[in-house]
DNA sequence: ATATTGTGAGTGAATATTCACAATATTATT
DNA sequence: AATAATATTGTGAATATTCACTCACAATAT
């Protein structure tokens, strides 16, 4: 049990979200689901967009703090990749809602503001590594690395959808295994 | 103007689904925007979701023909796999309501069917090249390569949203060329 | 004594889908 | 060719449901 209604509503508005949609999911199933009012739900947000938001930066931010936690015990940047790959894999299995609602808010431009896009984001731990190790001459890169950060973050999240849905026979951990691999191929040519 | 009014409405739905989100969509205005009215829709289409589902089989459809005719003269898998590459690119920027909207319903269940992952999709004719790739010893891949798909197509897909989202401030086809050497580099090892 | 949190019926607007009907195109019959 | 018969395509008002959000009021905490 959650331990405020403010929490309960985050909650259950996070997993109706990602199981049914966001539109589909309606204020009065949150309330329902939370065990409270639908007026109190406007209490704590101006709005149903409002709670998207909020739940998304909430789940952003608790994915970047997890990158960089990881990674801030390394100060290789080689091994900091690798750590930064495993650790989006392991997120996305142990916190699947979250992983998943990320991914579903992230093609939403209610949800993804431009406000918010100033923010600090899981993307940014990437560019500082790529940066140093592109300038420590162990990752070829182009003059301007943040597009690497698409590289990685793509091949990753792509794997992630392929094991979700069984498109590849391989097992997970060989997965994950081999995109390490793939990737610092990538960065290092 | 569309040659009849059935694809009127197939292409006044895809601009607004893209434009407006397809929840965010009504009937009444599709109606409008396709000059027909709303009970018409349904003499074509079952349901809103018939309507959706067969757009994304039009646009998967063109998707994977455009890929397939692209990669046809020649039988290099190296160069095949750089001629994809580019193609994606050059699909997304050229049909880019069509591009848009494959992501989108990437999302969704009620559009992806079980029934529809059965059919011939856009990743199918990765997997032939890369098979065929590693056979000839020239790509280092796992004993089951479909994995390299998801690592080849995310990569690329996440560096369509960085340009069209000016994340990055490389030039469009600096990231292209980039792009096309680091998924070599990541196949070749 | 006041501020915060919680309640749920009520409001107005919008929605997907249906249906009886009309227009038009296609085919069959003189 | 002309007409009749039928099938297809098009119409938009009506229906029943659902939704986000408000508000006057109540409970609880400070």
């Amino acid at each position: 049990m959650a331990a405020t209604k403010k929490q309960a509503i985050l909650e259950t508005a996070l997993e109706l979200f990602v199981s049914d949609g966001i539109d589909a999911t309606s204020i009065r199933s949150i309330a329902e689901g939370a065990g409270t009012a639908e007026g109190n739900i406007y209490r704590h947000f101006k709005s149903k967009n409002d709670l998207a938001r909020t739940i998304f930066l909430n789940c952003a931010t608790q994915f970047r703090n997890t990158l960089k936690e990881a990674v801030k015990k390394n100060s290789n940047p080689e091994q900091q990749i690798e750590i930064l790959v495993r650790t989006i894999f392991d997120f996305s299995f142990e916190y699947e809602k979250e992983f998943s609602y990320i991914l579903i808010a992230n093609h939403r431009e209610e949800i993804i503001t431009n406000e918010m896009l100033s923010k600090p984001l899981p993307k940014d731990v990437f560019v500082e590594i790529l940066q140093s190790g592109k300038e420590k001459g162990i990752f070829k890169l182009p003059h301007e690395p943040t597009i690497a950060v698409a590289w990685i973050v793509g091949m990753v999240q792509r794997s992630i959808i392929f094991i979700r849905r069984q498109i590849t026979s391989l097992e997970r951990n060989k997965v994950i295994d081999e995109t390490v691999r793939a990737s610092l191929r990538m960065l290092k040519g």
